[in-house]
DNA sequence: CATTTGACTGCGT
DNA sequence: AACGCAGCCAAAT
């Protein structure tokens, strides 16, 4: 076999990468929430920031908000839009100084497909 | 085909 | 805790 061993990526949609990425925030429940790496994990890839770039270029008609980055905290300029979601989801939720002003419980809404 | 870009992440200082 | 830095990945230019 011409490959002995690089196993790393496992390209499962070999160019529907943007479409895996929107089929896989489609799966997260209501109330719940993945970080940006958890997306990519569930693709097979380490790309947390092609996810973030696909959510920035194609995410505005799924639900975009229920992505986040690994610290609990909401898409980078997006804390303002993504809170009524959350309020309205029921996400778990933690109050926070930070500018964004709250911070997502992650150990309590993380979604495990 | 080479370089740049970014809604990221983890580790070190 | 805040800040910087290097690593990573796919799409866009």
């Amino acid at each position: 076999m011409p490959r002995a061993s690089p196993e790393r990526r496992s390209p499962a949609h070999p160019q529907g990468f943007v479409d895996a990425v929107l089929a896989v925030v489609a799966d997260i429940p209501s109330g719940r929430v993945a970080t940006y790496g958890d997306v990519a994990a569930l693709l097979g890839s380490r790309g947390a920031r092609a996810v973030g770039q696909v959510m920035a270029r194609y995410g505005t008609d799924v639900a975009w908000w229920r992505v986040i980055r690994a610290g609990g905290r909401p898409p980078t300029g997006h804390a303002e839009r993504a809170r009524p979601h959350y309020d309205r989801e029921g996400t778990p939720l933690r109050a926070s100084t930070d500018d964004d002003g709250y911070r997502i419980d992650l150990a309590a809404a993380r979604w495990r497909p």
